[in-house]
RNA sequence: GCGAAUAUAGUUCAAUGGCAGAAUUCCUGACUUCCAAUCAGGGGAUAUCGGUUCGAGCCCGAUUAUUCGCUCCA
């Protein structure tokens, strides 16, 4: 454990220092649980969401992709259950530490009082045998009738509070009550907090209510209500999918290990609609096609397994994630869950708009089950660099031992593909025959060029951002148009004319690879 | 969110309440024809705000961030 959070902790550094991640606002001592790619950051996201974009959607006829909006009608995450679902006002206990619901703790607090009632009236009913009237007694009984004011009061009170998302009131009610922690005994409670998992924002300068928007938490509603338009316009039939990358926002309550848990995201999912009954067929055969896209990429199988959930989720009537050996172990990277029915119907009767498909085969209409694939960009982010970050021992020039740091990235998803480097800087023939290379190449991908420092440094340098292939301009070049390729991860050269390079490169990082 | 710990140069680490220093990185130059070479020169820091003190990197308080534990997790 300590030596793999070592290991987190270089990888962590690595990023910052290599400029693929930055914490985000640095300057204003930053901002928790946000984060900024860095320049290979972003090159290296970018094809990662490429190869999983192509995989999805360019490799399969019956899938199509859309981009939509971050900001939905606010109904949208009534009819998902986010809003019921994820807005609690919470409490802690400073000396038990413990959580509570505020709202729970007042209902608690009235229950008991209803407690109190039926002893009284259990008490009378014994006293005044058959001729005792229920009815009356509450009404009458000074003390009961004071237990029901107060009840009724304190009921009151917490539906006005709850309404109006009064957090101070709420506190003031534990305070007025005198309520304390069951565990501790204490009274010694912090403020009462509204958990939301969503942000919220406002549409237009109008406040109130009307203007309230959320921050979509996943991108999959933006699919669902967008479902029949899809459908219609690409002329798609079940059984087919819709994928789309793009941001969400949650507002953890804890969002800690680096960009594993952001309150900003990168979600890339896709909802495959079928048949009512065949749910279970394309789960399965999801769960296969997605952990294959996993392997492809070279993250080895001991690092990847499955995860079934016990708990479903209120939509869900199967789920399981695709968990991946972080180096603070293995954690969540992807989730593949039935989804059933329940968002479609639920749009379906929230907005009253019709969200069916007329099955030509079965000769009738039904809402379509969905079966959703949804991983995480930021972590398979983190998961590709956790596998590529390696320390090795090498030799140096004079042959003794000497440390690398190299990013074994997948050459199809490595920021850089290529580095023309001139064996030596002061002449001024290889550096100028070095830069028509680089001036050509950089048609085809993304190159570097450098002539700074020695060769050997320069090599480590590209090594740690993952470049896989070195183009070096030397001697011999000048006199027979010829370049060495140096290979990142075997440190081997091939020599070859220049007018191979471009060829011999682009069979190399060719994605296509990862899909046959 | 609670509790504890931590915060000095891009990075790693020094500095008894009294001149903020080193290594490395970075920049410039010399030398150098294949895996972090060498030499010379240069730039760069006390997280933020306040307090105590003749004087604060060091003592005190708050804030922010990070780490660990708890808590939560679709």
């Amino acid at each position: 454990m300590a030596i793999q959070n070592d290991q987190f902790k270089k990888i962590v550094a690595h990023c910052k220092e290599y400029g693929f991640i930055f914490q985000s606002s640095e300057i204003y001592d930053g901002l928790s649980a946000v984060y900024d790619y860095g320049p290979y950051g972003v090159e290296l996201k970018n094809n990662i969401k490429q190869y999983w974009w192509q995989s999805m959607v360019q490799m399969h006829e019956n899938i199509v992709g859309i981009d939509a909006a971050i900001f939905m009608h606010p109904k949208t995450w009534k009819a998902s259950g986010h809003v019921d679902a994820f807005n609690d006002p919470l409490i802690d206990n400073k000396d038990s530490k413990k959580r509570y619901r505020a709202d729970v703790l007042i209902e608690e607090y009235m229950e008991k009082i209803e407690v109190k009632i039926n002893k009284e009236i259990k008490k009378a009913h014994k006293r005044f045998g058959d001729s005792f009237d229920e009815v009356k007694y509450r009404a009458e009984n000074p003390r009961v009738a004071k237990y029901i004011a107060n009840h009724a009061d304190i009921g009151s009170q917490l539906a006005s509070a709850m309404s109006n998302n009064d957090m101070v009131t709420l506190k003031g009610i534990i305070e007025e009550l005198q309520i304390a922690c069951p565990v501790s005994g204490s009274r010694n409670w912090t403020d009462v907090r509204q958990f939301n998992l969503m942000f919220s924002t406002q549409l237009g300068n109008v406040a109130g209510e009307e203007g309230k928007l959320y921050l979509r938490p996943e991108t999959a509603q933006g699919i669902f209500v967008n479902f029949l338009n899809v459908q219609k316009t690409t002329r798609q039939k079940i059984p087919f999918g819709i994928a789309q990358i793009g941001k969400a926002f949650r507002n953890e309550i804890v969002a800690r290990q680096f960009i594993f848990r952001m309150r900003e995201f990168e979600q890339m999912e896709m909802q495959f609609f079928v048949a009512p009954g065949e749910e279970m067929k394309w789960y399965e055969y999801w769960k296969d096609t997605r952990l294959k896209w996993h392997k492809a990429i070279g993250t080895p199988e001991e690092k990847l397994r499955f995860h079934k959930h016990e708990n479903l989720a209120h939509y869900a009537n199967a789920a399981v994630d695709i968990q991946f050996n972080f180096p603070f172990g293995f954690k969540e990277l992807e989730g593949i869950h039935s989804r059933t029915d329940f968002d479609l119907s639920s749009h379906q009767e929230l907005s009253g708009k019709k969200l069916q498909y007329f099955d030509p085969v079965l000769g009738e209409n039904y809402v379509p089950y969905v079966v959703e694939t949804s991983i995480g960009c930021d972590r398979m982010f983190l998961a590709t660099l956790s596998n590529a970050y390696e320390e090795e021992i090498v030799p140096d020039a004079k042959g003794n031992d000497s440390t690398r740091t190299v990013l074994k990235l997948n050459p199809a998803i490595a920021p850089v593909k290529c580095a023309v480097l001139p064996l030596v800087k002061k002449e001024d023939a290889l550096t100028k025959k070095a830069r028509a290379i680089f001036e050509d190449l950089r048609f085809s991908f993304n190159c570097q060029y450098d002539e700074k420092d020695g060769i050997g440094r320069r090599y480590r340098r590209q090594d740690a951002i993952g470049t896989p292939y070195c183009v070096t301009v030397d001697g011999t070049t000048l006199e027979d148009n010829t370049v060495t390729i140096r290979e990142r991860d075997s440190l081997e050269q091939i020599r070859v004319p220049i007018e191979k390079v471009e060829q011999i490169m682009s069979d190399r990082i060719n994605m296509k690879k990862l899909f046959l």
